[in-house]
RNA sequence: GCGGGGGUAGCCAAGCCCGGUUAAAGGCGCCAGACUCAAGAUCUGGUCUCGUAGGAGUUCGGGGGUUCAAAUCCCCUCCCCCGCACCA
């Protein structure tokens, strides 16, 4: 049994002792790629190892290619979840902790060490054994390690300091107002992580329309104030208490629960009263826009801590204001005992403003009688409401009635009349959770809080979308498919919040309240790593603006700058030439889920910032990965750590299985069994070369039908492995480069005849097949090179090329007709159910038959055929009359299985010179092995031959007529 | 809802752009045989249905159409996945 983990330990001690991957500048061409550093908020488990194999395998390839590749890592310390996860470790929640210990090996006593951030970053970046450096290493990444960093590392901070100058200078930070989750008890913005409660709730903007009465404003919450036109009273829940509360100058009357919401949300809110609703009750109050008239009635299903409590009716479009009224219609007991007269109840009805096609005048009215709701606590009213709210909205046309909106679609009108009350002073806005509870970790109930002062990146700005749009448009991505969706994201994107009050990071240059948030902290350090090894070397408060400008924007004079900062100017020069050198990067690879934002965020900014040359030229897009069918989460501890991947199956098998089930876009589903399978693969490919490494030095022996075919069925393994390569298709690859491949030479193991030719074809076989795949299993390449007696490292052995010279398209061919004879004769002894056949004898179609096939093949390539004229056409130029009969069935049927065939298999069938006889002359030994029994070939019209059936009339060319018994 | 991507045999997946060489590669799983004291590993064969002759029949989410011919082209429909912003 091989130990792949002494073969992978000794190979990356040699690499890196030989630093082989560490990238200088030379007067090769570079190919430069990277993929998104990690954020390391736990162990890099086998998903990341699917990310990071593919660029490595690439990086390889190209090497081997002759590029002077780079290929370089970092780790992504900046934003709120690393913090989050120290605040978890410090409040020792019993969940976490216990993942951590029993999981991840982390020990008691370093607990205390975990609620610092930075300690619990570096432990996952680079301490732990299931680190992503450890990771990585264990893996054999040809990563060029001089240059990693972290993204909190001062130097790191110097550079993003630069790139917001820059932004700031150009007019793209801009300020403005942002709706967040809030925790009032911790005084924090909360993220996901941070909920007990509420993941993934997202914030809905409210209308708030003034209902006027006096110097009262009730503002009544809603999601579609296009509705206001079909407004018949206004809600109040007579079980709850409200409060009046001067808000902005005005007297508001809102619940009790809204009012903290009110404030936290920007609004002067001064003194607030207890209110009683029972003076408002009943009473009329006037619409907003409308200026109508209508009654303050009482409704149970309002919730006051949705919003402000305050509900418009509009009957005919909200299934809850449909059945609230007809239960006060139908009982109207409660309006006497708020003095409201029952009558002018009576007459109120749906107001239908909105036209809807497959529903009838009122939606609400259609999917209340549908679904049979009587009652406004009925449940089923949530569903109701999200049927006819979603209908609307998508299909809806305001009714022509509607003055001025009237005509327009819902989805446009609801904008409209939002914008013209709030700019009138009628309405205003209000955030609220879609979706509730949203609870704190530390238990306390959250809000929405707007937080002023909020710097965006001007995302929106018309002649920066127009340069990542050229951007875009001269990168080559992967999948091709993935550009609709870029494009559609640059039209889209607007303002994107690019500040933070908490998490690590870089202090935003212009306001130190802020740190620049994560998303826009890394969207083009794929620079910063061309020189990053350098910059290690500089003290980081030298790193001015005009040492990056120099270095990635050539501005300036070297010589004046080292003066002016004390840099050496030898080093500033050398980063120069770093950057100029390595840029623009060739790939930049990431996440599918990541196209809407980081990726097309790292197009605008490139775009931005560099000039048209230094643009990047590619981005490939990958797909998520699963375990066993299930999501993959590190901190419930349900991964597969590469640690013990690689202990299990060593790093090569772990790269193969990475590589092999599915291409990079697609979703990746770790299952252990077919790892497993993997393991075994590799040790058959490995015992396998073996044996051929240890034949005897073969000398050049002449080359009979099975060695010309193996020869030339690896030169097609060859170009399909490496026109894989050149798409990332590394699933495609390595079906040739591994399975394929294998295949073949099964199959030209049984054919061999284990001679001089024989161990020729198997050494030439292996010295391609170790270099095919040294990407994928470089350890195990690299000793099997070594073993063959090869110089040098196999990562660095040029790539294998095609020998057009070796393509054999006749041996293939008849080797191919061969395997098909087989097939057939075990298809006929299945079928007349005889395992063990005791003689086999082929019966080759005479001479005349194939002149036939030829002439009838000819025509059928020529164009229409009509088989009477090609059989008096046949009749003459064989010179034969007695077998009219036959020769007209014969005709026909070849005729017709040319018809079916495609062009290119005519053309091929007319080009090649196949001697059937001699092929299964030559083959019998092979035959006879197969079936174990005797094999005899006779030619169809041979007196002399043993055919007890009469078969040999059946042959026909390429289907010689089979007996067996 | 909007935008993007998909639905192929027990599972994963190729094929689809450029219709015929495709009952449809390969891997996994499963079955049988060889080897072995046995198990595992390995090797060989099989794995839609039927079949005493290399064949026939029925398949590629569902329905319809174009064509001599459709997994592949067109139309309709159902279902699944990803993203939709402060989450990296």
């Amino acid at each position: 049994m091989v130990n792949f983990q002494e073969l992978d330990a000794k190979w990356q001690q040699a690499w890196r002792e030989a630093k082989l991957f560490e990238a200088e500048p030379d007067g090769r061409q570079k190919f430069y790629l990277t993929v998104a550093y990690p954020y390391v908020s736990g162990p890099m488990h086998v998903g990341h190892g699917r990310t990071y194999t593919v660029p490595d395998v690439i990086s390889r390839y190209k090497r081997m290619r002759g590029y002077n590749v780079l290929f370089p890592m970092a780790y992504h310390f900046t934003g709120t979840p690393i913090v989050g996860a120290a605040k978890r470790v410090a409040r020792r929640e019993p969940q976490f902790i216990k993942v951590l210990t029993e999981r991840y090996g982390v020990s008691g006593d370093e607990f205390k060490k975990f609620e610092d951030p930075h300690y619990f970053a570096n432990h996952w970046a680079k301490v732990s054994d299931l680190s992503y450096r450890k990771g990585m290493e264990w893996l054999g990444y040809s990563i060029d390690w001089r240059r990693e960093f972290t993204t909190v590392d001062p130097h790191y901070s110097r550079f993003i300091t630069w790139q917001y100058h820059k932004l700031m200078e150009a007019g793209l930070i801009v300020k403005g107002e942002h709706p967040v989750k809030w925790c009032p008890r911790c005084q924090n913005p909360v993220t996901d992580h941070d909920l007990l409660d509420g993941e993934g709730v997202g914030i809905v903007e409210f209308t708030l329309l003034k209902y006027r009465l006096g110097d009262y404003v009730l503002p009544a919450a809603t999601l579609r104030p296009e509705t206001v036109f079909g407004v018949t009273n206004l809600w109040l829940n007579p079980n709850v208490e409200y409060v009046l509360a001067e808000v902005d100058g005005e007297r508001w009357v809102v619940s009790r629960e809204a009012v903290e919401k009110l404030r936290e949300q920007g609004r002067e809110v001064g003194e607030v009263q207890k209110f009683s609703t029972r003076e408002l009750m009943g009473k009329e109050i006037e619409v907003p826009l409308t200026h109508k008239r209508v009654l303050i009635l009482p409704a149970p299903f309002v919730d006051p801590d949705n919003a402000t409590g305050v509900v418009g009716s509009v009957p005919a479009h909200a299934p809850y204001d449909y059945v609230a009224l007809l239960e006060l219609q139908k009982k109207p007991e409660p309006l006497k005992q708020w003095g409201t007269d029952p009558a002018a109840v009576q007459k109120l009805g749906a107001i239908s403003l909105i036209e809807v096609r497959g529903f009838g005048e009122s939606p609400a009215v259609d999917v209340v009688k549908r679904m049979k709701i009587k009652s406004q606590t009925d449940p089923k009213l949530e569903e109701a409401t999200a049927e006819v709210y979603r209908n609307e909205f998508a299909k809806g046309v305001m009714r022509d009635w509607v003055p001025k909106y009237g005509g327009m679609q819902v989805s446009e009108a609801k904008a409209q009349v939002r914008d013209d009350l709030v700019f009138s002073g009628e309405a205003a806005a209000m955030y609220e959770f879609s979706a509730k509870p949203v609870t704190c970790r530390c238990g306390a109930k959250c809000c929405v809080r707007l937080v002023k002062d909020q710097w965006f990146l001007n995302y929106a700005d018309e002649a920066w979308k127009e340069k990542a749009r050229a951007c875009l448009a001269q990168m080559h991505l992967v999948p091709p498919e993935t550009r609709a969706q870029f494009e559609h994201v640059v039209g889209w994107l607007h303002e994107w919040p690019c500040t933070r009050h908490i998490g690590m990071g870089t202090v935003a240059p212009w306001d130190s309240n802020w740190m620049i948030e994560s998303l826009s902290d890394s969207t083009i350090y794929m620079a910063y790593y061309t020189v990053s090894h350098i910059l290690k070397t500089v003290e980081p408060d030298k790193l001015t603006d005009e040492v990056f400008d120099h270095i990635f924007l050539g501005k300036g004079d070297a010589a004046a700058i080292a003066r002016v900062t004390g840099i050496e100017e030898q080093k500033l020069r050398a980063m120069r030439g770093e950057f100029e050198y390595w840029y623009p990067l060739d790939y930049r690879m990431s996440a599918n889920e990541l196209i809407p934002n980081h990726l097309t965020f790292f197009t605008f900014h490139h775009a931005l910032l560099f000039p048209q040359k230094h643009w990047p030229r590619g981005i490939a897009s990958f797909g998520i990965a699963v375990l066993e069918g299930q999501k993959m989460s590190s901190s419930r501890g349900n991964i597969v750590a590469i640690n013990e991947a690689v202990r299990k199956y060593g790093a090569d098998a772990v790269r193969l299985y990475l590589m092999s089930t599915v291409e990079p876009w697609q979703d990746f589903d770790w299952r252990a069994h077919e790892a497993d399978a993997m393991l075994r693969h590799l040790e058959r490919f490995y015992a396998q070369a073996q044996e051929i490494v240890a034949l005897p030095a073969p000398g050049r022996p002449s080359l009979g039908l099975p060695e010309r075919w193996m020869l030339s069925k690896l030169q097609r393994h060859v170009r399909e492995a490496t026109e894989a390569l050149e798409g990332f298709e590394v699933r495609k690859a390595l079906q040739h480069a591994l399975f394929s491949l294998m295949q073949d030479l099964r199959w030209y193991l049984k054919r061999a005849r284990g001679d001089e030719a024989c161990a020729y074809v198997l050494k030439r076989v292996l010295d391609t097949w170790v270099r095919l795949l040294a990407p994928f299993a470089p350890h195990t390449c690299e000793e099997l090179w070594h073993q063959m007696g090869k110089e040098g490292f196999v990562s660095l052995t040029p790539w294998p090329k095609v020998e057009e010279g070796i393509i054999d398209r006749a041996a293939e061919f008849a080797e191919d007709y061969l395997a098909g004879i087989s097939d057939d004769i075990s298809n006929i002894l299945r079928a007349v159910k005889i395992e063990r056949p005791t003689r086999i004898c082929l019966y080759v179609a005479q001479d005349w038959k194939w002149r036939a096939y030829r002439m009838a093949l000819e025509r059928v390539r020529a164009g229409r055929v009509e088989v009477k004229e090609l059989l008096r056409e046949v009749e003459r130029g064989l010179g034969l009359r007695l077998y009219t009969a036959d020769l007209a069935k014969f005709l026909h049927r070849v005729v017709q299985e040319f018809r079916a065939m495609h062009e290119e298999r005519l053309a091929e069938l007319a080009g090649v010179e196949l001697d059937e006889f001699q092929v299964l002359f030559d083959a019998t030994g092979f035959l006879s092995k197969q079936f174990g029994a005797g094999v005899k070939i006779f030619m169809a019209d041979d007196a002399t031959r043993y055919d007890p059936q009469d078969r040999a009339q059946l042959s026909k060319p390429m289907r010689p007529a089979i007996h067996v018994e």
